[in-house]
DNA sequence: ATGCCTCAGCTCCTGAGA
């Protein structure tokens, strides 16, 4: 296994024709998705097998949903976390090859101080009580999805106008840093990258022409495979399509293993 | 301050996303 992406593609239904030319150009050997917005029963298997890929979905009606594709078969399937009673489908893990590999859809919180913003914090507890544990067992470990959370004001096209705003605030950010203070690091930015990369732009205002954006979505690998990570890019390419989704997929490469 | 756009759904408006 080498390469690793993640994908809001918001809508599988609307996006799967994108997903399949972006997986014919960039081959990964896994690709989690986010926010399918369908049930299990209309997940477009034969699609992803007719192109080399199994599939192992999560759905929901309406909202959330995702899913780990993959060339090699996914072991050991686990849906949401275990311990954290969620009626959200936000969670997939599975063991790939040698790594264990979770994506996830991290709840948006809407705005802080509101009941989905409590929701958000729960989660992210749940999440981390629940990786200490997975990384004691499985110390090759990738998360990676849509976190809905910026690092640094260096992820925010406008960090004053955005100050302590959904995604940037301090609340959230500390629980970013808990978890990789299990051990875990953000590939993006264990290589110098271009200043104001983002993987995600508003729809409305020409947000992705100005790049307004934010950078959300993230690829975290464990302290084991850190030193195996080759590069990790984002891919600006698919939100130039028609329409796209407002997510960008991320990229992660690591050395043959 | 609000909508700006997009998507799903008990669909011609609303809720939610981020």
């Amino acid at each position: 296994m080498t390469k690793l992406a993640t994908w809001n593609v918001n809508s599988l239904t609307v996006r799967l024709p994108q997903v399949l030319d972006w997986l014919s150009a960039n081959p990964v050997d896994v690709l989690a998705l986010q926010e399918l917005k369908m049930t299990d029963d209309k997940f477009p298997f034969d699609a992803f097998h007719s192109i080399g890929y199994h599939a192992q979905c999560f759905g929901q009606k309406t909202y959330n949903g995702v899913a780990l594709l993959s060339r090699s078969p996914a072991r050991h399937v686990v849906r949401n976390i275990p311990g954290f009673a969620d009626g959200m489908a936000r969670v997939i893990s599975a063991e790939v090859d040698e790594a264990r590999v979770i994506g996830a859809y991290f709840p948006n919180g809407q705005e802080p101080g509101s009941d989905k913003f409590e929701y958000k914090m729960s989660w992210l507890k749940g999440l981390r009580i629940w990786l200490r544990a997975e990384l004691d067992k499985c110390p090759r470990l990738v998360l990676m999805g849509d976190y809905n959370i910026t690092f640094d004001d260096a992820d925010v096209w406008d960090p004053v106008a955005l100050k302590d705003t959904i995604h940037c605030t301090e609340e959230e950010r500390y629980q970013l840093r808990a978890l990789m203070a299990l051990g875990l690091h953000d590939a993006y930015r264990l290589f110098p990258q271009a200043p104001k990369s983002y993987s995600w732009w508003d729809y409305r205002d020409f947000a992705f022409r100005r790049n307004r954006g934010l950078r959300i979505d993230h690829i975290l690998v464990s302290d084991a495979l850190k030193p195996l990570v080759k590069s990790c890019l984002i891919d600006k390419t698919p939100r130039k399509n028609e329409r796209p989704s407002d997510h960008a997929p991320v990229v992660v490469e690591l050395l043959q293993t």
